[in-house]
RNA sequence: CGCGGGGUAGAGCAGGAGUAGCUCGUCAGGCUCAUAACCUGAAGGUCGUAGGUGCAAUUCCUACCCCCGCAACCA
């Protein structure tokens, strides 16, 4: 009996629609989710919203509209999600300003409190009257606030709490010191750099009379947790956290846990996250993955710059399988990457038109014509077939065990050009025409390859998989699966 | 001396001590089962710069140059 798998992907803040970035997070999660299932693994896939904190509260003021409703509606975005990007059936979706989260977050506080990891501290920082916030140094511009520059900051005190941190920080650098805790390696080194250099405490709360939107700190009226420690209790409380049995125990307690983030997260992932969680007595998060950002011609995608790509849109146009797929094999899956719209195209007409679709187009085509659906009937229980080269599989095994997709891709489609210049050199629809049964044996192998091809796609492009497994069963050809784009 | 990543054919990338590889693009052939697709071949690189260690370096070491992140209360 395999253990149970558990994975979620970072909440994102809800203050805009869904961008590439998160949907790169969200495939990748979903790409292993639907990989660990076909193995026989036991999955819970989460995902959410982070909705409370300052800029949710100022950003439904401006909108006048009642905190709730405006994060309402984006919550809605990114719940729907699940069909724009076709995420696999048992995805977990979590809100924050869910009440059973309400609950946890508050429980994982006197947890902390209990443990004496929390205490009132005076927070000093730079005020800034204009934005009515605290800045935050490495934003100052000449020692002025970005957005006011005409005026003076004041120095500003407020009652926080404040979690202690920097006491964990020998127990953290046991946790990093285990290989595979974060990937890639040289990420781990860099967190461990990161709190070899000293870790300090954090305020976690913030003064509610200033902003209300938050959840209440246990028996203190006065304060709102701040945004932070309340979103990574998510990832527990979706498990129905404080609750110890049921899910929380089989998949987080006894199973294999994993997370997905950005690269920018390690900190909040891999040190302060793993810090609650050791003063919590909870155990500490298996392996964190971090994906790297995706730029648009070099550079941030920005709305002044105009080179936003709008995931939801590409998958409107080419499809979600194609949107899938360049995410999985043309982005880098840590480091950083570029995704412009010629690039996409590019990829989509030479990888999927011209590769996958038309060797589909071309097999089924041989089979519809010399096979009876009779002779294709074994396939699918037979796939160790002669025609699959061993070390294709193996690297596409070996690759998503490293979580390492675009090679996990460009293994299969190794062999699809394989079975394109095997149909060139041996030629079965000539060879149909003077000896049959040695012309439908070759078709039979294609066949099965192309077999075998949709099994590996799966966990990438679940549709086209089905698709492609469809047209081999009723031995029929279909209709172009991807149609070239000009 | 802050930390990390990177600089390889026109573009995008892989590789990593011992004839430099992939995709796209270009050029020339071939095939006709296929989505004007597919297959074969060719042109195109002194692998950022300068030193060092090797029988041998693009691959290791050192220095430097350039690009990109990060440098904590941004969710």
């Amino acid at each position: 009996m395999k253990k149970p798998f558990y994975l979620t992907t970072t909440l994102p803040y809800v203050n805009a629609s869904p961008h590439v970035g998160f949907a790169l997070e969200m495939v990748q999660a979903d790409c292993l989710v639907r990989y660990w299932a076909l193995q026989g693994v036991d999955v819970f896939f989460n995902t959410g919203t982070d909705e409370h904190g300052q800029k949710l509260f100022e950003a439904a003021q401006k909108a006048d509209m009642e905190v709730q409703k405006y994060v309402d509606q984006y919550a809605e975005q990114f719940r729907s999600l699940k069909e724009k990007l076709n995420l696999s059936a048992n995805l977990h979706f979590i809100r924050t300003t869910d009440p059973h989260h309400v609950v946890a977050a508050q429980e994982m506080w006197k947890r902390c409190l209990k443990n004496g990891d929390i205490e009132k501290r005076v927070y000093k920082g730079l005020y800034c009257v204009g934005d009515e916030a605290f800045i935050k140094e490495s934003e100052l511009v000449d020692g002025k606030c970005p957005n006011h520059p005409t005026m003076d900051l004041i120095e500003l005190e407020e009652e926080n709490y404040f979690f202690l941190l920097s006491k964990y920080q020998k127990k953290l650098l046991e946790y990093l010191s285990q290989p595979g805790v974060v990937v890639p390696e040289w990420r781990r080194k860099e967190a461990i750099n990161f709190v070899e250099s000293g870790l300090e405490d954090f305020s976690i709360s913030r003064v509610k009379e200033k902003m209300s939107w938050g959840i209440p700190v246990p028996d203190d009226d006065m304060q709102v947790m701040y945004v932070w420690f309340d979103a990574l209790t998510n990832y527990i409380s979706t498990l129905d956290w404080p609750n110890e049995e049921g899910n929380f125990k089989k998949y987080w307690v006894d199973g294999v846990t994993y997370q997905m983030a950005g690269k920018d997260q390690v900190r909040f992932q891999s040190i302060m996250w793993q810090g609650m969680l050791m003063s919590a007595g909870i155990p500490t998060t298996q392996h964190i993955l971090y994906h790297g950002f995706i730029t648009s011609g070099g550079q941030k995608m920005s709305k002044s710059i105009g080179n936003v790509i709008d995931p939801i849109a590409v998958a409107e146009e080419y499809g979600i399988d194609a949107l899938r797929f360049f995410l999985l094999r043309h982005i880098h899956p840590t480091e950083d990457s570029d995704f412009t719209i010629e690039r996409f195209k590019e990829a989509y007409n030479a990888d999927l038109a011209n590769g996958l679709g038309n060797l589909v187009a071309r097999v089924m085509q041989l089979a519809q014509t010399h096979l009876t659906v009779d002779l294709v009937k074994e396939i699918p229980s037979t796939l160790q077939s002669s025609i699959l080269r061993a070390t294709v599989y193996t690297d596409y095994i070996s690759s998503l065990n490293n979580y390492e997709f675009d090679r996990a891709l460009i293994s299969i489609w190794s062999y699809i050009q394989e079975l394109d210049q095997k149909i060139t050199e041996t030629a079965p629809f000539k060879v149909v025409k003077t000896d049959l049964e040695a012309g439908q044996r070759m078709i039979h192998d294609l066949v099965q390859g192309l077999y075998m091809i949709a099994d590996m796609i799966g966990p990438v492009m679940p549709t086209t998989s089905e698709l492609i497994k469809q047209a081999v069963v009723s031995n029929t050809k279909p209709i172009n699966m991807f149609a070239r784009k000009e």
